[in-house]
DNA sequence: TCTAAAGACTACTATTTCTATATACTTTAT
DNA sequence: ATAAAGTATATAGAAATAGTAGTCTTTAGA
């Protein structure tokens, strides 16, 4: 499961990203439009700042903007810095890898396969899906999943 | 990240999986052979048992085997016993829905779309692999990820 | 230049989930 | 009868997640 943390990132870069034009946007705003604890927010902006994606402006006045375009920011950047490895096994994660305990041989160990497949399958579509993606999905309603 | 508990399922099923044709398992044996805790693993064959997948029997001379082909064992299935849903957020997922607390609609949410499309990546992974699966992908080591 | 607005940073607490252990009970082969 | 083995439930401990608090820094504008 997704951690609220990361939820909560991706709500504020969908609603940044709406923002392009305007002046930046304020935390508080973000956290009471999207039912979000502010003081969490403001942890999870921080982080997504000093990655790179979004610029800050203190003092009044100031708030937060995208650092990039909206196409530009995928899903599996934001995962990465708020979640970590995409993969469902550390020996399978391409940028948080590392050993299971209870491994006997890594090298033959067909769960660690499978679930290498598992990633690539999630990894594609997280890796195509934009911010601007997600903001064009909000554009017209489901009926089922 | 997949939960102990479930790495811990997969790994019994596939060593019952090769132990086919011989008498039961003991608990015990697997966890040695496994580096499992015997306590912990107890509870878990107790699940995959109540769910169909093992048979067992009591008393001395006892212990667990398969109640299924392999063949017929899929990842899906297990992860959903032991970890329960396989999307990564709860309004995107088949057996275990439930909306999400700060959702203001669930029709036009993009994250919500977004996931849908990783669940189905990934889901189509695991419904296609089965222990014989990982059984059979055990026979020649990988080199890379 | 003073003040209020707003983000930056650090530390802490609370809650939940996961992992593991303990204990008592039931069944079965010998 | 006894020991081997699974069944079942409860509980404890550890780790991760979620959220809160407080102080500091920067900036716009009166």
């Amino acid at each position: 499961m997704l951690s609220k943390k990361t939820k909560y990132a991706i709500k504020a870069l969908v609603m940044l990203g709406k923002n392009m034009d305007q002046p930046p946007m304020q935390i508080a705003r973000i956290a009471e439009d999207e039912r979000i604890p502010k003081k969490f927010l403001e942890q999870i902006l921080l982080d997504l700042r000093n990655a790179g994606y979004l610029y800050s402006k203190k003092g009044a006045g100031g708030g937060y903007s995208l650092n990039k375009d909206p196409k530009d920011i995928f899903l599996v950047d934001i995962l990465r810095i708020t979640d970590g490895p995409i993969a469902m096994v550390p020996c399978a994660s391409l940028k948080f890898y590392h050993k299971c305990d209870e491994c006997h041989n890594e090298l033959t160990c067909g769960i660690r396969k499978a679930f290498i497949e598992v990633r690539d399958a999630s990894l594609k579509v997280l890796s195509e899906t934009s911010i601007a993606h997600i903001i064009e999905k909000e554009k017209f309603p489901i009926t089922s999943i």
